[in-house]
DNA sequence: GTTACTGCAAACCGTTTGCACTAGA
DNA sequence: TCTAGTGCAAACGGTTTGCAGTAAC
């Protein structure tokens, strides 16, 4: 198969490669749904509907599988909306939050994360290695303001 | 049945009874579970199991019920773990947040809680109400900390 | 030609729901 | 008495897994 790469994907694909794992179609696909919704959360059933209109037929176990890769490798990232299903994201390389509307269920990105002085505060305070964190708030969005 | 009411649970059990709801046994055992566990979520399980001390046969749909109330009337609150299954502490009337070891999972209480900040930033440049967050650190706990 | 990867279907497991029975007030 | 609350078991739904077939290289 003749593979066409879109020009972003090329830096994830050579990384997956350089790493022994194979470039396949299904994940290609995978791939190029994240990377055209940079800053945007997908579900998994987004992802794989997506995904589907450019390999048809891609199964849902695959998907998940290629996003628990890629979640590894860095390429995406967990996205903690606190929603029924898991959110991915491509990694775009700038560290950030989000901002989800409790009613409609829009996503705004933060752009700064506060968050590495709270690790330093607990770096000071507590015997725990902080090495990750999460954070999400959640509210209403302008459209889903009450009695806005 | 004779009710032997432990002190901090007036209050909790009197707001119940308020709001229309009914005191049970199990509605007892759940909240007297959280009551000795201040400051340490708990998963649906472990109170389950705890709470079958008390009232033996309790079924674990009615943990789960009685959770979804007691959040509800903000007896209780969910702990972000990210871990398998939900957790709960009891609402001692302090917001915060938690430490959680990736490895053994032990949970370290935050006494304080910085995303007010946060959430004042969002309100001059966002269009969101924001209403709430979460906010979860992870890490090693002493006794975890790799190569230490 | 090897074997990593895939699609399928079944299993898994935490949580929710329907329902007949029980117990709180 | 009346009905909110309960225990049970089945259903639910997102995610994972086993396996035989397929495609990357």
């Amino acid at each position: 198969m003749i593979m066409i790469l879109k020009k972003n994907d090329a830096g994830h694909l050579a990384g997956l490669r350089s790493r022994g794992y194979r470039i396949t179609s299904p994940r290609q696909a995978v791939l190029e749904v994240l990377e055209e919704n940079e800053g945007r959360p997908l579900s998994t059933e987004e992802i794989h509907r997506l995904a589907s209109t450019r390999h048809e037929g891609i199964g849902l176990a695959t998907v998940y599988r290629t996003l628990e890769l890629f979640c590894e490798l860095q390429i995406a990232a967990r996205a903690h909306l606190h929603r029924d299903s898991e959110h991915f994201e491509i990694n775009s390389g700038s560290h950030h939050h989000h901002l989800v509307c409790v009613s409609c269920g829009e996503v705004e990105m933060l752009e700064e994360c506060v968050i590495e002085e709270v690790e330093k505060a607990v770096r000071d305070r507590s015997d725990f290695l902080v090495t990750s964190h999460c954070m999400s708030l959640f509210g209403y969005c302008p459209s889903c303001i009450p009695g806005g």
